[in-house]
RNA sequence: GGGCGAAUAGCUCAGCUGGUUAGAGCACCUGCCUUACACGCAGGGUGUCGGGGGUUCGAAUCCCUCUUCGCCCA
């Protein structure tokens, strides 16, 4: 015991103080290289551990950190921080990613703030102003990621515009075009006039819109006072029409076929043609074939060998931009899309070939960094040939090589992998991996490792490279093996760490991300680069509205790691993240959602303090099972219990199941098991919380007071208890567990509680469930205590009739003393008004409550308690009185029922008499 | 237009392959500064398990249908 406990109990404040904890222990983490994962000690490479992998889902080079990447973050933090203690040779690979477009807008308009664009600095120039902004503001967010406590080995950061990781893209595509995976494409993309460049489909996101169907006439050649009625969302592409398409199967246009329309306005004469594209039942059934300006039209343009004018410049005005001579009118060169759109409309109008307009809901896509509407627009870009790398993506979903949770995404996943389109990887950008395709002067392509001098078909020495660069995600979709160390496949850390194991993100790139990393390790390496997707949910406000710059509605994250710690913060994504469950937080009020966090890290704290205050440092005695009370028992039961229900939930950590080629495998059953975080964090709460600090201290309370081996061993189990609390809960909250950690008496200088073992289930659990019928005691009796509005401060008495259960209670009597403030007498009570408890387990309890007790009451209470129990008896009778159940109904059931109306029966008539009695 | 999913306590959600008196956390209400903690302690839950139909001895759970909402893809 502390010589002067008042001093000790000074020194020890009543909150903790996260601040000051965060900036000690992060550097005291890093100092003593936690996290820092060795390859040799995997099995992999010959050492005892198992190697357990997380790959950051590369940052924006440019981001700054928001709450989804606290929470994405925090994910992934839980699992390796576990899987550390664990044993395993834990690796969580951080990095970057170059972002093409996103850091090129962002560099954009710094240059723009100085009066001159991209093209006025020149291509070089351009590029290198962006390395240095880079180099200057570049992976702030790492940074940030170690104040919400993010234990990465960033010995071993990466970023996908290094030489190394660009080494990866380079490889990736010439071995792609040697096996003519990638190929040059002449058709209609996505094109964003604001950014420049064109889009894969899945940049190009679908936005609803409430948009117009212009149904336009379009008279005969031959005959203007007839013609045909088209509609179109897009009049201002009239000028770019190059027919007029009908259903063949269409009677009612079965005449028009072959002959010919003027385009309004121009009066270019256009046939119609037969289609079978065109729906007949949507509009008129008549469709302008425009085929440079949509990609449908496009494939029916080039069955029908049509021509296909440009009318759009990259930038999106009008104008006679390509084999378009002669078809748009002076007045709308140079205008803006959707201007001319306009004045197009009013013009269609006046000329009397408007017939209507119809509101129409459709989609239009926009590209996914700046939102402007996508233009399709026909040119030539490099495609991957998609097919043959989905099959073994697909098939290693379908087969449990590798599982999605939630599992609803798996269905989704196949639907796109089996409806897969190519793959444009070609942006018209200056930021990003250059395409290593060089050409020379007599047009002979080729791919180069290298950079050539020399043309490989026919040595020419003028050699000129694709200007384009590829698509960021050409380089994240190597992320799993470029970080690696691929394409040396003797690098160690590829040997060691890949495949690795649990990929956490976001459902917004499954299709962008996950799925092509799934297939290049497929196609590069043979094999999945991780077995299990955790796809969480996305961070909301109180109207369920996503947080965005925009709405003004975001959180920032170290905002709340400065006000409630970073353990709050933590703690409220981890215990609201629900199985692929959106988390909802209010902006406006931050107290709200980070508080109960907060207030637990004090409770820990607290239950800390007591322990350190009461329990001294003095050495610990070892631990003797025979010299353990019931309450000792009974909280390293419940240890035992939360121990396994934490591990259920996180578990398991990779699939059991082996093929017989050894690789692993997900049975259907395990593909849904474990990764339940809010389940694991309730589980911890509430042993440390509702079993040891509720009622474990409190039960040890006297004793830790007295002198003698009692004390000693309450002492040494309190100390162990917590101990292992702490352990359960340090993923989720690193800080304040590693704190009171290495406070606790049984602590070794210089270990930490970050690469402490995780606890495991005990193996002989001590039987303490009889302290079960104290607590339910006790309730019983506060609960009657608040019927009856006793005030705490008055003593009372409860008499329980002598028996081997009643005798339980007595030996806790000073227990239920001071919890229920409550004297325990064994034996019969005297007669008079008294309140009443039927404890579950049949032990009765007889409260005389002088002046307190309305008798009438009384009886109206255990009158409805009697009711409801009647009711449910009946319920039960009619079950079993039934043949068809007692003869149908597995025996194991039926005998339950039976039981249960054994026990109810006697309870009932245990209220019966009570009643008697008080009539 | 195609595919997938959801609807359970005021809110966010568990409740898996049918069998508990339908649960948890938060919020809310009441009483307590009971010397670890008021960022705390104690007490407080009558929910047509979205509507309708079906299968079954038995349905929140399985099937059909309707309504509402969400996600993905075109």
């Amino acid at each position: 015991m502390p010589e002067t406990p008042d001093e000790t109990a000074a020194e020890f404040p009543t909150h903790f103080d996260f601040a000051s904890a965060e900036a000690g222990l992060t550097k005291a983490w890093d100092d003593a290289g936690l996290f820092r994962a060795v390859a040799e000690r995997t099995k992999r490479l010959g050492g005892a551990r198992d190697p357990f992998t997380i790959l950051i889902p590369p940052p924006n080079v440019t981001a700054i950190l928001h709450v989804g990447h606290g929470l994405n973050n925090t994910v992934q933090d839980v699992l390796i921080r576990w899987r550390r203690m664990a044993g395993d040779e834990a690796l969580w690979l951080p990095g970057t990613d170059h972002a093409g477009i996103a850091t090129q807008n962002v560099v954009e308009k710094l240059v723009a703030k100085e009066g001159q664009t991209r093209f006025d600095l020149g291509r070089e120039a351009f590029v290198k102003r962006t390395e240095a902004f880079v180099e200057e503001t570049g992976g702030i967010i790492l940074q940030q990621l170690k104040a919400i406590g993010a234990s990465a080995d960033w010995s071993r950061t990466a970023y996908t515009f290094s030489p190394a990781l660009s080494q990866a893209v380079r490889e990736a595509f010439v071995r792609l075009y040697e096996k003519q995976l990638v190929y040059r494409g002449h058709r209609v993309i996505h094109w964003c006039p604001r950014c420049l460049t064109s889009l894969s489909d899945e940049e190009a996101e679908f936005h609803d819109s409430e948009g117009a169907l212009h149904h336009l006439r379009y008279a005969f050649a031959d005959d203007p006072t007839q013609g045909i009625t088209i509609a179109t969302t897009r009049p201002e592409t009239i000028l770019a029409d190059v027919a007029i398409a009908v259903h063949p199967d269409d009677a009612r246009y079965a005449g028009f076929v072959g002959r010919e329309v003027l385009i309004p306005l121009t009066g270019i004469r256009i046939p119609v043609i037969a289609d079978s594209y065109v729906e007949q039942d949507f509009g008129s059934g008549a469709l302008k074939i425009t085929p440079a300006h949509d990609a449908n039209d496009f494939e029916v343009g080039k069955r029908h060998a049509l021509a296909m004018p440009v009318v759009i410049s990259p930038e999106g005005m009008i104008g006679e931009v390509q084999d378009a001579t002669g078809r748009v009118p002076a007045e709308y060169r140079g205008l803006d899309r959707f201007d001319a759109r306009k004045r197009i409309v009013k013009a269609l109008e006046a000329s009397g070939a408007l017939v209507k307009v119809e509101r129409h809901a459709n989609s239009i896509r926009k590209c996914y960094r700046c939102e402007t509407v996508v233009e399709p627009r026909l040119s030539d870009q490099w495609f991957v040939r998609m097919a043959p790398l989905a099959a073994p993506a697909l098939a290693a979903v379908k087969d449990g090589t590798i599982r999605l949770l939630p599992e609803k995404w798996e269905k989704v996943y196949i639907n796109w992998l089996e409806g897969i389109r190519d793959w444009n990887i070609s942006r018209q950008l200056w930021w990003g991996h250059r395409v290593p395709v060089w050409t020379c002067a007599k047009g002979h392509s080729d791919a180069y490792r290298v950079d050539p001098t020399a043309c490989s078909a026919c040595g020419d020495t003028t050699l000129e490279q694709d200007p384009d660069v590829f698509d960021t995600w050409f380089s994240s979709w190597l992320w799993p093996i470029s970080t690696m160390g691929w394409p040396n496949e003797q690098a160690k850390d590829l040997k060691a760490f890949f495949p690795s194991d649990v990929l956490v993100t976001a459902p917004e790139i499954l299709f962008f991300w996950v799925a092509r990393m799934i297939m290049s390790g497929y196609e590069f390496l043979g094999k999945a680069p991780f077995h299990t997707v955790y796809l969480h949910g996305t961070v909301r406000d109180m109207q369920h509205r996503k947080m965005s710059k925009s709405l003004g509605n975001g959180i920032d994250p170290l905002d709340v790691v400065q006000r409630y710690g970073a353990d709050a913060l933590r703690w409220t994504l981890i215990q609201g993240m629900g199985l692929g469950v959106d988390v909802m937080l209010d902006p406006n009020d931050l107290e709200k959602s980070f508080a109960p966090g907060r207030n637990f890290a004090t409770k820990l704290w607290n239950i800390g303090r007591f322990l350190l205050l009461q329990v001294g440092d003095e050495p610990l005695a070892e631990l003797d099972p025979a010299s353990l009370r019931l309450e000792d028992r009974w909280i390293l039961g419940r240890l035992h219990a939360a121990v396994a229900e934490c591990d259920a939930a996180l578990g398991p950590e990779r699939p059991p199941r082996a093929r017989a080629d050894g690789t692993p495998h997900w049975s259907e059953s395990q593909r849904q098991m474990g990764m339940r975080l809010d389940a694991y964090a309730e589980a911890a709460r509430r042993f440390v919380w509702n079993e040891l600090a509720d009622w474990y201290l409190e039960a040890v309370k006297p004793r830790l007071a007295q002198r003698g081996a009692d004390r000693e061993v309450a002492r040494r189990v309190l100390v162990h208890v917590f101990d292992q609390g702490l352990r359960l809960l340090h993923p989720i909250m690193p800080f304040v567990t590693e704190s009171l950690w290495q406070r606790l008496p049984s602590h070794e200088p210089n270990t930490f509680l970050a690469t402490a073992a995780w606890p495991r289930a005990a193996q002989a659990v001590p039987d303490g469930s009889a302290f079960d019928l104290v607590r339910e005691a006790i309730d019983a009796i506060r609960g009657l205590r608040a019927e009856y509005g006793v005030q705490p401060g008055q003593p009372i008495t409860a008499y329980a009739a002598l028996s081997d259960r009643s005798r339980v209670l007595g030996e806790s009597s000073a227990l239920i003393q001071r919890l229920a403030r409550c004297e325990l007498t064994l034996g019969a009570a005297p007669a008079g008004a008294a309140a009443h408890a039927v404890l579950a387990s049949g032990l009765e309890l007889t409260l005389p409550l002088a002046g307190m007790v309305d008798v009438a009451k009384e009886r109206a209470r255990l009158g409805s308690e009697l009711d409801n129990l009647t009711k449910q008896l009946e319920a039960l009778r009619g079950r079993l009185g039934n043949e068809k159940f007692t003869a149908k109904a597995p025996p194991a059931v039926v005998e339950a029922e039976r039981a249960k109306e054994r026990e109810w029966a006697a309870r009932a008539a245990q209220l019966q008499q009570k009643m008697a009695e008080l009539a």
